[in-house]
DNA sequence: CTGAAAGCGCTAACAA
DNA sequence: TTGTTAGCGCTTTCAG
């Protein structure tokens, strides 16, 4: 029975399972695909009898059709699409970098694909090859570390791409990156103005540009400012996390170093100085001063809230998105870096060392 | 000059400027592309010749050949990628969630295409669309509210999906949900316990499930525990933000409802509660305790660290990946629907109310 | 301005 | 076991 079709009734079109192609709109416009094609695509639109366009773009409406962008792609070897390589998600600062990039690439009619390496440089490798043979535009990587061969050889692949945070040593590939050295110097400037004479630096991975600058940065302040640039006043981090800093400190502690003050590597650094700080009994802000780096969401309602510089995350997403796709519609452009300026935010994590503890109730 | 070519020379292959396809491969291996195509396929290798197979194997790895999965998902209609609908990235609950089911998708060969509504239907709309045209072979849905025509849609399309955290009304969607009704309850004793008999609630948005039933079983636990299931004690917050929060405790606050603890409806309504308790000089938890919902990555070092209703998040991506994939694997499946268990996570944000202080003691 | 034809790279009948 | 053929849905020369 099914299949039947009754002399008198006419063929009406079914409804279709599959959804309309191409060739439906063109059929039922009564043109060639090769002018549907051209009707629907703003870009090619004009080559096309005003009258006629109007016709197709209505049956395509009618129809609901939807051009397959994977047709579309295999076609074209393009995507309007970017990848957004991320070393952790979990890590509270990239989601508004992520929604910054977002809201500069929608309008542009671009997408972001966001993969997740876990520090994991095989991992990053074979997502990267995975977004490549997706035919992603460009890329936006927030993974780069100071040698990093994989991204020299995308550059030499010809690869369009933007660093954002880190950046790698040869500085040919356009980046937008905080201010880290300037930041770093209004922390240091901060903890001197408040009395301190002895600040701790948990220096970040010393194969990360932020890693590096912030350490160098950080000597530098000290001696601009006069205070000890003690070298053991450096405790080194293995890696960006609470976990790192925490240990970092316990080393400082345990080794005997003395300091009122510690600027910390970025936030989840100073995350970790605070479990350091319940597990010792230390006071803070009045044993022990901490700046953090980055001022990611909701530290201002941590027990100390924490004196952090502030990073414009989603400025350094849409930045990173708008120079990529500068560069993706004149390739001829020069690469450009940018550094944002960023700004310390004081909180109650900072205060005089308890030498000069009078001058905190003015 | 470029072009040229000696006579004596052999026209060596050059460097491919385009990446090899599998008719480079055939062609190198002598084989027909087809041939190709099913040694490179593990699935089908087994018919072809083991010699050949390895052969064909060979010369891809040597030639450096990697699929199109573009092509492939034009032919095939299948793309190996999952979508993931988020509301808002922001919220640190989705990393976790979104880690979890990268992790079962990934070893499974299939991906995860991560899309942000910003709890904006359109947007919605149009990014399932793009997805959708993007070949995704099912999707992991966070946004569901009660009423959803757009997931009843894709429902009776076909649409492979699995529903996080919110259910819909009608409940033939496959869901992996926190159980939020014994979450509240637990919630609800252990103030109780702690000696609060006035207890408010920050209700949810009520178009979604977590909200009511959030709502629903703070009523019911009230009653079950003799306590005053005072209507009045019951503010609602149209979302999920940390300004909602606020604005529904500051109303209870104005209107003059007594109360001594509170149940959030999630982390963010507790965070907003902080902010509230910090202009009015409230001390919590001496003068209000209050109980959060999700403990959400760092709460545990907020101002007073929150106690808080713990939900495996990392386990609801994975448990939802997993379901998804044998859904996709045996589309006869049953459409089951799990809810995780929870706990809670004491903290310091909750204390017997002052009248019982004394207790406090002990 | 429109149509014809070819092909992006791959896979899946079908045939041999 | 392998090759032949066709085509996924679209765009883009090239003619007309």
């Amino acid at each position: 029975m099914a299949g039947d079709r009754k002399g008198g009734e006419p063929a009406v079109t079914l409804l279709p399972v599959r959804p309309p192609t191409l060739r439906d709109v063109a059929r039922e416009a009564g043109v060639h695909p090769a002018t549907a094609s051209r009707a629907l695509n703003p870009a090619t639109r004009s080559l096309v009898n005003g009258e006629t366009a109007s016709r197709v773009m209505r049956v395509a409406e009618s129809l609901g059709y939807r051009p397959n962008p994977i047709a579309r792609s295999l076609k074209t070897s393009r995507s309007a699409t970017v990848g957004l390589v991320i070393p952790d998600l979990t890590n509270p600062l990239f989601p508004p970098i992520v929604r910054g990039i977002e809201d500069v690439l929608g309008p542009a009619g671009y997408n972001a694909w966001l993969v997740n390496t876990d520090n994991d440089p095989a991992r990053e490798e074979s997502l990267v090859d995975s977004l490549r043979s997706r035919q992603v535009e460009g890329l936006i990587v927030a993974t780069a570390r100071l040698e990093h061969p994989l991204l020299d050889q995308l550059r030499a692949d010809g690869v369009r791409m933007v660093l954002i945070n880190r950046r790698t040593a040869n500085s040919d590939i356009p980046s937008v990156t905080p201010d880290d050295a300037t930041g770093i110097a209004m922390a240091v400037s901060h903890l001197a103005g408040l009395g301190h004479r002895r600040i701790a630096h948990l220096a970040g991975p010393q194969n990360t540009s932020t890693g590096k600058v912030r350490q160098r940065a950080f000597r530098q302040a000290l001696r601009d400012y006069g205070l000890d640039d003690d070298p053991a006043l450096v405790a080194d981090c293995p890696t960006w996390s609470e976990q790192a800093g925490a240990a970092a400190l316990r080393d400082l502690i345990d080794a005997g170093v003395e300091f009122t003050a510690i600027v910390a590597g970025n936030d989840l650094h100073a995350l970790g100085c605070y479990d350091v700080f319940m597990e010792r009994g230390i006071s803070c802000p009045d044993d022990i001063s901490v700046v953090g780096f980055n001022d990611m969401p909701y530290i201002d309602k941590l027990r100390p809230p924490l004196t952090s510089v502030r990073v414009p995350h989603y400025e350094v997403g849409a930045e990173a998105a708008r120079m990529l796709l500068d560069g993706l519609a004149d390739p001829t452009r020069h690469a450009r870096s940018v550094l944002l300026p960023l700004t310390l935010v004081q909180r109650q994590s900072t205060a005089p060392p308890r030498q000069t503890a009078l001058r905190q109730t003015v």
